[in-house]
DNA sequence: AGAAGTTTGTGAACGTGAGAACAAACCGAG
DNA sequence: CTCGGTTTGTTCTCACGTTCACAAACTTCT
């Protein structure tokens, strides 16, 4: 941490606990609820962008704005992770950003291996925003033999047989599916084998995956579904008739 | 709807009510829990999957399985778009297939715009399978003059000052952004004067916009951010220690 | 036709999350 | 040191989402 400023709050003095026992620490460490996990990162990268342009503290109600979200949210969301701000002044925004990144896990790198490198995989190979974010591509993987040894991102392309030996050496613990979603069940598989407990899947398709892995998956078309869902029902709206009679009609059909 | 199995369910004789006024149809139109939005694609898919293997009909239990959900759930989802199932059967594939899409909107197409044809604007101008979706991409637009008129998945790029236009002719309601960060707010304003109600954002910003436009991100360092957080869980929790102590450590760094 | 077996649709209990509101804590002025 | 202004951390309440459990409705077998 390299903070040029990294005086703290009210208990900077040695001298720990005057009043409650527990005063300054975490009140109850087990359990961050999922919801706040989420939000997270969105405000870590909030305190990120707040940091660049100089901005020493803030308040729960400029962060929140910055992270798009209700004030109070914010707060509560904060008072999980501890104590971190001081009444009537804000938050410190580098020590925040600190704490927060510690929490999530991003304070070093993680390695991740990015299997199927079509479209897509070339898209994320070529990102440069998840190094600056706590994570680090060490293989780009495919099963196509002409595809391997290409070069993407300043990563070779190598065959998806390296997995195990990359694993084990490189303590991979995340991967990322790219595959088409027929492929997706046994490429899943094989990370799990291997021993990758965390799991970003791109492929349409339901993974199915022993305790203890984790999986997310982030479907396009499945957005863009929810969005054509409002959309209609923006587009029926302004249409004036009651709904009802609509579907009715259109039910019929 | 060309179904080679349209025969319906029980009271598919003409004559409607006999118990209950409101029988076959829906029960309250007005408002399905987001959530269960969010569901319905995931179900949509698994129908189509399940279509294309011949199933003729599935009970809630086979099709929860196949989308990753518990079956109450699965029926609870449902019920609110109707009574469309067969107590002792189960459901018909095609025809709840169609009731979904129909309440999502896909039973037509939706003319979609991308702005911002980088590595990840190749990748979705390049995917075919927004098309079987109910999606049709109908302009890639760049703000940088050197990719304007480049061939992308049969589609040429185009200049964004062309979105207005476009908007109108072709009646755009959804548009995509795949642009830097530093960008997105602006190309967000422009999209929205233009008419674009509905809007998918990748890039990493929280845009603002007026009531009655809807936003969903698609954050990838969010979602490993997440991964990584329960990752670190998980390793922490293995190595045995006590959590409280291991943070309290970390926390004096 | 009646009984036995299936499966849906839904009411009720439970858990989680969101937001308002406020006391406690802090700063600075006088 | 005290007072007024500010902002956090937390409590309380309400809304939403999940899961259980079961009656109602349907099929099939005898
Ligand atoms: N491209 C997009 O914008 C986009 C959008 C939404 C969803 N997706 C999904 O993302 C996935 C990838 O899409 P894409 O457009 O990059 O597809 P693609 O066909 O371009 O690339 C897939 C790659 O995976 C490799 N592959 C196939 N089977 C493999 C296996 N068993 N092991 C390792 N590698 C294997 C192929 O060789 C190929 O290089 C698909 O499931 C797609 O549905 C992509
Ligand atoms: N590539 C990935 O895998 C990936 C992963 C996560 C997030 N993202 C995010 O997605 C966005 C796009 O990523 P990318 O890798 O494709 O970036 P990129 O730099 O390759 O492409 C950006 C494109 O946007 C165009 N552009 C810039 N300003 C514009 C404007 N005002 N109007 C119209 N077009 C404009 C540029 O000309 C360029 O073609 C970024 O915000 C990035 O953070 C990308």
């Amino acid at each position: 941490m390299s903070s040029p400023r990294s005086a703290r709050n009210g208990g900077s003095d040695g001298s720990s606990a005057k009043r409650t026992p527990d005063a300054g620490a975490k009140p109850a460490e087990r359990g961050i609820p999922e919801a706040t996990v989420a939000r997270l990162p969105v405000y870590l990268r909030a305190l990120t962008s707040l940091s660049e342009r100089s901005t020493a503290t803030c308040s729960s109600e400029e962060l929140a704005t910055a992270a798009g979200v209700n004030s109070a949210k914010l707060r509560k969301d904060l008072s999980y992770l501890g104590s971190y701000g001081t009444r009537g002044v804000g938050y410190d925004v580098e020590y925040l950003r600190y704490q927060i990144a510690r929490e999530i896990g991003v304070t070093q790198d993680w390695p991740v291996v990015i299997v199927g490198i079509g479209n897509l995989g070339h898209a994320l190979a070529n990102y440069s925003g998840f190094s600056s974010r706590g994570f680090r591509i060490v293989a780009l993987l495919d099963a196509d033999p002409a595809r391997q040894g290409e070069d993407v991102g300043g990563l070779g392309i190598r065959s998806f047989d390296d997995l195990e030996q990359l694993v084990e050496e490189q303590r991979v613990a995340i991967g990322v599916i790219a595959t088409p979603a027929q492929a997706a069940q046994d490429v899943c598989d094989r990370l799990v084998a291997a021993g990758v407990t965390s799991i970003l899947n791109f492929a349409p398709q339901v993974l199915s995956v022993p305790d203890g892995v984790d999986v997310r998956k982030v479907d396009l078309s499945i957005e863009l579904q929810i969005l054509a869902y409002h959309e209609q029902r923006k587009s029926l709206a302004e249409a004036g008739a009651d709904l009802e009679t609509i579907d009715a009609i259109e039910k019929v059909i």
